[in-house]
DNA sequence: ATTGTATACACTGCATACAATAAGCTTCTC
DNA sequence: GAGAAGCTTATTGTATGCAGTGTATACAAT
């Protein structure tokens, strides 16, 4: 998918509309949304870039090259980069590029410990706040997810909007955030649970019950329940690290962008 | 305390070491630590003026008001804008500047939900991982608030310092940056509470037990202390607004900024 | 008087030039 | 050959100009 395919940057005199079309090229438009700004757009190339490894964690990125891979000036990244470092994605390196961040198994279990605070009450408090359309949306999306249980291209995003509405319908703000900061470093987990058949079974029983105990408007269960998911998800994530190679001899990793 | 006394900004070409010394001037480094870019002075600055009451919430920023402010360019002004957009002091309006976010008392009641979840959790992780100089630190920090009950300008950093290092001593850095993101809008419910100097006192003594519990590695009791020290503090905000002005007739407030 | 339309203004978004800074390398001296 | 001083390079920090966007205001038409 040639990330923007945009020559270069006319050397800096071609006739004016160039510039302006590109740019308008560059926003793709997120369906009745308005334009994003290069900075956003910028923001979600590098979170996605890196979700899908192909920036690997521990990798050392500069402004100028995402500037160039992305065609853009350096003003935008600049501001993406902020962002990302304040998600905790990139490890800023004061004078010397950033770092995508890395998470050792101790980062992983202390995440864990955080999101098995925090997802148990969202639960909870979404059984006492969500209302009929919300119930109705985790329903379906319950229906979807059943006859997707091996395709995990399309469980994945399921499953990240079945969290969101749990979170929208608790009615939070600030519960949102705080997960939704924890959240944001997933990526650096490396692949999804769902890739695996079995834990996408067995996350899908889950969130049915989830959805019988808000349904029942029974709080104090779909506690339980939310924390024996978040549970479920470490074990795997434990079970994996403990098969594979332990992954641990990336040194700093040269540069995988541009030529 | 006038805001940083300078003139209005030299009209566009006074001599070029001006703006330099200005920007020396500004960055007032931190005690062996290196020069603070202006992007960070900028933050701390408009931070430090929301918390002040300087600027009020409601307000409406620009860009150029708060680079005339601190006498330095748009550019850094933006980072910290954006910065503090992330941090949800500032809410961004997107052509047309930023608005010092509000909170009204539902906000209050979903942040301390919040904080009633995060905190105890962090003083029974305390209670498991402290070290014995965290735990000397506490007892410090115990000594100076007892001499200093009735002097909010000192007890309110030593409060934040108490809490850091509970923080810090529960050894999570997830649990750690969901908190600060909470305490970050702290400044925006008005005057803290330790203005008050009965509610001072029983912060004093909560913050006691709580070491105590700590230091006899009791993190249930912790735990429970630590929650009802959240809760207390609520019932002391909320009984001021009761007592107050309910403060919610601004409607977009104009500029307080500048002439 | 009311509505529609053009124009002016205020502000941000972005790009680019330039300055500053820190690390690495080279070279010179002893 | 070792160490220090200075140069080089890589990278970020800051200023500023210009273009685009959204709002308000004034003016024309009905």
């Amino acid at each position: 998918m040639a990330p923007r395919s945009r020559s270069k940057r006319p050397a800096r005199s071609s006739s004016p509309d160039d510039s302006a079309l590109q740019r308008i090229a560059a926003r793709s438009v997120p369906a009745g949304g308005n334009a994003r700004s290069l900075a956003e757009v910028a923001c979600d190339e590098i979170r996605r870039a890196i979700r899908e490894g192909r920036v690997a964690t521990g990798a050392h990125l500069t402004e100028v090259d995402l500037a160039a891979w992305l065609g853009m000036s350096r003003t935008p990244i600049r501001e993406a980069m902020r962002r990302l470092q304040s998600e905790g994605l990139l490890l800023n390196q004061p004078f010397r590029g950033a770092l995508v961040m890395r998470l050792d198994a101790d980062d992983m279990r202390q995440m864990f410990a955080v999101r098995e605070l925090l997802e148990p009450a969202a639960a909870a408090a979404c059984a006492v706040n969500a209302g009929p359309a919300d119930i109705a949306a985790l329903r379906a999306i319950l229906d979807e997810e059943a006859v997707k249980l091996d395709n995990p291209a399309a469980l994945i995003p399921l499953n990240r909007q079945f969290h969101d509405i749990i979170l929208e319908s608790a009615r939070n703000q600030f519960l949102s955030k705080a997960i939704a900061g924890v959240y944001s470093l997933i990526p650096l987990l490396g692949d999804s649970n769902l890739l695996n058949g079995r834990h996408a079974r067995e996350a899908h029983a889950q969130h049915q019950e989830i959805v019988d105990a808000i349904e029942h408007r029974d709080a104090a269960r779909a506690e339980v329940l939310a924390r024996e998911h978040v549970r479920a998800s470490l074990r795997t994530r434990l079970a994996r690290i403990a098969d594979n190679v332990p992954q641990d001899f990336i040194k700093k990793t040269t540069k995988t962008r541009k030529k």
